[in-house]
DNA sequence: CCTTACATGTAACAAGTTACATGATTAG
DNA sequence: CTAATCATGTAACTTGTTACATGTAAGG
């Protein structure tokens, strides 16, 4: 359900076409609501049917026309309805903590892996975040509100990296005592 | 697809029917790996029909027979292979984040809202995972293996919702801050 | 020659949610 | 009288993933 307000908040930033959006999905949303071309391109239309952007087509040669979506007043009106009532938390799902439940079936070596496999996703995770901190955001009280808000984002991401990582320091130090056992 | 090992799981602890495992869901794997009883079911029929469970039907008067389903030593073998692959991580997606992303659509107050009920969620689960650590963790050195790995798979939970709640504290300050503008 | 960027989609599938269905027994 | 517990499911729907399809132009 995220996703159309997620689209509606782009374009409402500025008018573009799906495969636009679908860069800046990749390039600004990947760790907030991820998206492939196909899920874009599929909701965009279904926007559309519903009135809350507006299509243009730009013809091309050799290419398929490109689409320019805009918001209209419908889907301003939509996002900022959605904008008010606060939203449910997705469930967490992680199954990492499955295998922790799986007990004695889960051997020590398997247990080591993925704790490194973990670690390789999460620390370089953690070290692109602090780049983009420091590149984009580094006097946070100059900003406008909604970099800002931006700003916040990815503040989000940083903090729960940095738990992951230091629970991932718990079970390192665990998996190596039963290791000298 | 974790869900089939999660069942894999408990039904190799002990042996049980849908009715017992979506139990054992609701109470130990609600923050692991949440399923309702229309996917738990669904799930057994299908382990079932791999042989990766066996079924034996319990016969009552008045209710539906129980079934009562055991991993059979393929499903044990097909745990065991998934325990050694490492896992992929699942994307985040946050509806709260998609909101922070739609700027200056999203008014002070519509935020401070937002801010109140993630809290209102959150600090009850922290207290909650705190209550029972004190009640079966207290002395985590003293436990066998198994108990180990699920108090670690607690901590997890514990670490990311303190992160969580540091995290609104940083939202909150920008809020006020704001408000006094 | 090969890959990447550009630009759009369709179709099949998997996973999860919500609504509906049945019917006895027990506790308040 | 009402709600919860026990015990199983089916069906429709939504969301997201993976595979497939088409065709040009530019850069190494």
């Amino acid at each position: 359900m995220a996703l159309r307000y997620a689209l509606l908040a782009t374009l409402n930033e500025t008018p573009a076409t799906g495969y636009d959006v679908t860069q800046r999905f990749r390039e600004r949303l990947a760790n907030v609501w991820p998206a492939s071309h196909q899920q874009i391109y599929k909701e965009l239309g279904r926007l559309h049917d519903e009135g809350l952007v507006s299509m243009q087509a730009l013809p091309q040669a050799g290419k398929p026309d490109r689409k320019r979506y805009a918001v209209t007043d419908a889907g301003v009106a939509a996002l900022i309805s959605w904008l008010q009532q606060p939203q449910p938390f997705p469930p967490v799902r992680s199954p990492m903590l499955v295998k922790l439940f799986a007990g004695d079936l889960l051997d020590d070596a398997a247990l080591a892996r993925e704790i490194d496999h973990a670690r390789s996703q999460w620390q370089p995770t953690l070290n692109r975040y602090r780049e983009i901190e420091q590149a984009y955001f580094n006097e946070p009280g100059r900003l406008p509100r909604h970099f800002r808000l931006q700003h916040l984002a990815l503040r989000r991401g940083i903090v729960a990296v940095e738990a992951a990582l230091d629970w991932l320091d718990e079970l390192e130090a665990f998996a190596a005592a039963a290791d000298s056992d």
